[in-house]
DNA sequence: ATATTATATTGACCATAGTCATATTTTGAC
DNA sequence: GTCAAAATATGACTATGGTCAATATAATAT
């Protein structure tokens, strides 16, 4: 049965082309029609693979961030848990920010996903686990010694984190490196849960 | 010169029919037709007071953004400087969910706005500066030790309040108390800038 | 091989947000 | 009051995202 592996082929080539199209012409400049022409297939095929246009952004999203839960288990060397999320979510980071222009349009589809959609399972729910995991291991080993409920110290460090990245090229101020300023966000954060 | 005055009535009267008809049925379902039907106006017209059907949602998030900065004079007396931004965000929390299945809506389109739209001044910043002049006003008198800068407290802070907004109604805790639980963040970044 | 069923493709079609040239109204000058 | 100019209202029109019944293709059974 090869029709899942050429299901699977045709989604990423349609999600390929579009992104591509998005990063020359623009988001809302680019067309399903447009896309579906330079995929060669019909504008209906488009709505099989993803339901709305939004979908693209998404999928980019998602599977960002699907990548730093796979990623989670190469880093179990690292002791310290700051540490730890500072490296994760700073290769995320690296990721999003390597999609320039459509970074933000990305983060603005996976809030409204996660906050608008009624997903049981979103991504940012996924995320929160993975922190969430970080957090009760580092309470556990005592890296990490907290008065605070886990849910709400993961929930502080997300919000820093997607506020980071939205609000960073609007910074007026002199703090060009991203990386840094989630940094120094972060450092708030964590002072705040320590004991 | 009535014009002004006439022009600002009947934009209120676009908004307030628009906003009591999204409430009814929803805001997808509701489309620009229907909301100049009932005003008995023709299309054009809507779009002469609000360029895009979103601008009804933000201009009612920036309505009461702006109130904010009213009440920050009403509130001098309160000493704390921690206290005071409870008692201001509060007050805007409360408004805002006084609009229950909208706000989320409303709250997406400020940040939307805000960040990707490039506005010099757009609300999350006015939102951002007022926050700062009550940090630097703590930092001057005393009542807040910080070694952290003001913009990236202020940041925080701001980050903070629109995560708990977001994320309160799809907590599937038990924190039911949606100023409760921005009080809980609000602790964390307290203590993680204060010296 | 052939028939049957399941799955995927297609593009005409629809709904609606948003535009714009034209018509109407308001304003202020004389 | 009359007129010209400016501001505002209008609704036919356009562009595009998204739907869906009809068609084609692939998988499975006989």
């Amino acid at each position: 049965m090869l029709r899942a592996e050429r299901k699977k082929e045709l989604k990423e080539q349609i999600f390929l082309q579009a992104i591509q199209l998005f990063k020359e012409k623009g988001y809302e400049a680019v067309t399903v029609q447009e896309i579906v022409s330079v995929c060669g297939i019909a504008k209906g095929t488009f709505f099989n693979y993803f339901s709305r246009k939004d979908d693209i952004l998404l999928y980019l999203g998602t599977s960002q961030l699907e990548k730093l839960t796979k990623q989670l288990n190469h880093y179990h060397y690292i002791e310290n848990p700051k540490e730890l999320i500072l490296v994760l979510l700073g290769d995320l980071l690296k990721r999003l920010t390597e999609h320039s222009e459509l970074m933000k349009l990305v983060v603005m589809e996976i809030m409204k996903s996660s906050y608008l959609v009624e997903n049981e399972y979103n991504s940012i729910q996924k995320l929160q686990k993975s922190i969430e995991s970080i957090v009760e291991q580092a309470k556990i080993n005592g890296t990490l010694q907290s008065e605070h409920e886990t849910p709400i110290i993961a929930s502080s460090i997300i919000s820093t984190y997607f506020h980071t990245l939205l609000s960073w090229s609007l910074q007026h101020s002199e703090e060009k490196d991203i990386e840094a300023l989630f940094e120094k966000h972060l450092d708030i954060v964590w002072k705040g849960i320590s004991k």
